[in-house]
DNA sequence: GTCTATAATAGGATAGAC
DNA sequence: GTCTATCCTATTATAGAC
């Protein structure tokens, strides 16, 4: 693999801009080209099968930025307090402060393979497990703490697609207070 | 116009659960076809511009079913509860139980052209309208309303991705339940 | 590893008969 | 109002030179 892991690096984060913006069947193998400034032979050299096997590598790195940026800071030392509000940032950079698609939202009805799906299943848990984890330092029950968790996700996938429909983005605001909140809450202090 | 509005209904209904499965782009003319029995060129005798008229007309239907069974009911006479207790039904048949997504979220970010994107927006801004009615009439301050409406459907539209990402139905579930809630909520009847 | 060129096919759309 | 036949373009994908 002569080819340097930045510059794959590089090529995948390409697609995944244009698979978020896009969707998967909006996005043709021109924008896919014309994005990374590579021939389309040339993603087929990078990409023998196609159009899936883009989609499964970009999200393999959503995962991926997932579990580093989201799940290992949730599940690092620190107060609770700091580190919700590096998550929170994390997201504004990650949704442009609400204004930008996720890429696991848009890719969830899309025919991607079974291989990307699972990507795409497991970038959505770990992603669930990070909030649940907040929500537990937060002193909030297991079983709470498991469903806020899930309609937290839910709630900001929504938000995005209100954006995208809207343009307005004051739920995707007041979603991430809610998780600010979080630090807030309760007999203060209960676990943390 | 010799065919009866009955019919034309009935080839828009076909339409509408293509786009809703399938999304704009994933939707093509031969899907179209077949789920409406029609070939291509009798699809174009009654939608002359093609695909984007025929997304028109479902989000105009969508529109039309939002206002009548959503909009329309939040505002009739009625206890809280039994206004409740209809919409979330019509919501379960709907969206099957939060096992089939919703054909708003599908087109939010398509290029369905502007005339169908202005009546996404109206159809979203009346479900939200609806909503906001019926958490004042659970007592909830004007400004809060107006969140916590945007917030429940920014809440169900994400339930349903997740849904769509993973087949679990608890988001779903619990979103319906928050809006049963608002008729069991704080200072009994403080509206209704 | 990238390019130009070229298939091969699917997709959107139209013409004209019935 | 629907059909068959056809067109044209975009799209996915491959071959082979550099």
């Amino acid at each position: 693999m002569p080819t340097t892991q930045a510059a794959k690096d590089e090529i995948v984060d390409r697609l995944f801009a244009v698979f978020r913006e896009r969707g998967f069947e909006g996005a043709s193998l021109a924008d896919l080209s014309r994005a990374t400034g590579l021939g389309k032979s040339s993603l087929y050299h990078h990409f023998p099968e196609g159009k899936e096997q883009m989609a499964k590598a970009v999200l393999e790195r959503a995962a991926a930025v997932i579990d580093s940026q989201i799940l290992g800071p949730a599940q690092a030392a620190g107060s609770l307090k700091t580190r919700i509000r590096k998550i929170v940032g994390t997201f504004d950079q990650m949704y442009a402060g609400g204004t930008t698609p996720c890429i696991l939202g848009q890719l969830s009805s899309a025919d991607i393979g079974a291989e990307a799906r699972q990507n795409l299943g497991q970038a959505l848990a770990h992603w669930i497990e990070a909030i649940e984890k907040l929500a537990r330092d937060g002193g909030v029950s297991p079983v709470k703490a498991r469903h806020f968790a899930e309609d937290w996700v839910a709630r900001v996938q929504g938000a995005l697609v209100l954006q995208a429909a809207t343009g307005e983005i004051g739920p995707y605001r007041r979603a991430m207070n809610a998780l600010l909140d979080l630090s807030k809450d309760s007999a203060a202090g209960a676990q943390d």
